[in-house]
DNA sequence: TATTAATCGGAATTTTTACTCTGATATGTC
DNA sequence: GACATATCAGAGTAAAAATTCCGATTAATA
């Protein structure tokens, strides 16, 4: 079984974009992300946990309480959420696996890869939240 | 942390490559194959016993016994042996874990990341091993 | 025929990832 | 102040992936 991204990681982007389609500086529980985004509420509760730590979203205790995001939308980027969860080592290791993979000693595939890779970076680190709103918005809504 | 394909799936393209890139018809041991690549041996002799079963590669066994391929290196993509061990899931669910992705219901970044899955897809589907040896070779030789 | 060197099949172990539980603490509201 | 509803921290559990082990079988060769 094949994967990009960790769950933690996939739970922690969903969730991070979850916050920013809510209207700005509002709260979100565990329980109501949960819900809205069908995924396991103690994990994601836990993994808000994390990026609180980090910096991206930050929390409110007590009734009424949850997350939200602790940065302006246009401040954030896909990529750092995957880089404060699973780090950015899927962009620098070789797709077959081989070690040393470089120009200098490239495997079979590894100019392709280069190429895809570097754009696939792109995709989550070029744009930031709030050009996703919309779309996200509408992914959401599909769930339920 | 991050992953494209399961460790065994690396392993596996590797250890092909490896049987492509030896003298038509040779036999390689997992022992032999352990050494040249740096993997684990009984790891690797387990993997391609299942390749076996799925008929890319054959065995002998016995004395001078190994692995060998059991169809001409210009009839083998290195897809086979991804879809063979971790199958083309990578290929057909949502980068982000979002479910039911899909042109109806795309996730905020669906579109980007069709077009780089299909790309990718292609890296592993269109060239056959046989184009692939002298890249191959150079590759293993770097490692020891 | 004894020895040596292989795969084979299946189970066992280890490690990592995924996910849950619990008890403590904070906070808004009646 | 009591109560309900949150996060928080850390430990605990479950499941999956990675890796090893073992005993059986097979085959070449001395």
């Amino acid at each position: 079984m094949s994967i990009i991204f960790s769950k933690k990681c996939e739970y922690g982007l969903q969730a991070v974009l979850y916050l920013s389609s809510i209207t700005e500086s509002a709260v979100a529980s565990a329980d109501e992300i949960s819900g809205k985004l069908r995924i396991p509420k103690e994990f994601v509760s836990k993994i808000l946990q994390e990026l609180t730590e980090s910096g991206m979203v930050n929390s409110k205790k007590g009734k009424n309480g949850g997350f939200f995001l602790d940065k302006p939308v246009n401040q954030i980027k896909l990529m750092d959420i995957v880089q404060a969860i699973d780090g950015d080592s899927i962009f620098r290791t070789c797709v077959l696996g081989f070690p040393n993979c470089s120009n200098e000693a490239p495997c079979p595939v590894h100019e392709t890869w280069s190429k895809l890779s570097k754009e696939t970076f792109d995709m989550l680190n070029q744009e930031t939240l709030d050009q996703f709103i919309l779309k996200t918005k509408k992914k959401i809504q599909s769930i339920s």
